[in-house]
DNA sequence: CATAAATATGCGGATTGACATATATATGGA
DNA sequence: TCCATATATATGTCAATCCGCATATTTATG
């Protein structure tokens, strides 16, 4: 993220974006159709999103077959992991946050099984 | 901030109003004529910015007198003073962040002389 | 009161963002 | 090779946002 602060807490300010950095913090790596499913939301305007995300460097992508993984980028500053951090801290017990992960957790036959839990 | 994290981040989202929010954070307290001069905006600019902030319980206004004081609000969250601590830290050394304090550290005849430096 | 300083609000135009639909690309099987 | 499915991207439309300018409102002072 080279990009200006306030275009990182732009990426933030909505909530379909904030739910998916939150779930790659937590899982780490995931792929398109996983995002659809944890959010139940159309793949369109996950894609969307995450193309933004990706054009502003908040994100990272790897195609694998055809599924193209997202991760937050291994670059982010210091001070804007640490903002995410403390985003997740006061956000998961909310809905729809809260939710999210479990939705995920719950999936079954996700591709790569990325990562944790 | 009762409200949504989202809304957070989008106050955030804006130049002008993470300046503003910088400022506060650094100086406590400041009128809106302070906020014109340090910013070198115009006065129904800063006065939008600061009245949408002010809607969305990021910041909390005194009147004394003919000036309007504007602060961050202390009931924030742990989480937002964190993220915004974090924001802080990664921003006041890149322009314009860092000329603002100075604009205002210079400023003659500052109406409360509110605060610290 | 009348004036001046400080702050707030209306309005029009330009830009940006969100969502739905449509199109493109790639993978796997017959 | 051809087709069906899964995945990703592009386009059209509408609403929300930001800005500049002008004007209104509030508060102090004489």
């Amino acid at each position: 993220m080279h990009t200006e602060p306030e275009l990182f807490f732009q990426m933030l300010a909505d909530t379909t974006r904030l739910r998916i950095v939150l779930l790659l913090q937590r899982y780490g790596e995931l792929c398109v159709c996983e995002l659809t499913q944890a959010l139940v939301l159309s793949q369109p305007k996950i894609s969307r999103h995450l193309g933004q995300m990706r054009e502003s460097e908040l994100v990272q992508t790897r195609r694998a077959g055809r599924w193209m993984y997202y991760r937050l980028h291994p670059d982010l500053p210091a001070w804007m992991q640490a903002a995410l951090g403390s985003a997740l801290d006061g956000v998961t017990a909310l809905p729809p946050y809260k939710e999210d992960a479990h939705m995920l957790a719950d999936m079954p036959n996700r591709p790569g099984a990325s990562c944790c839990a």
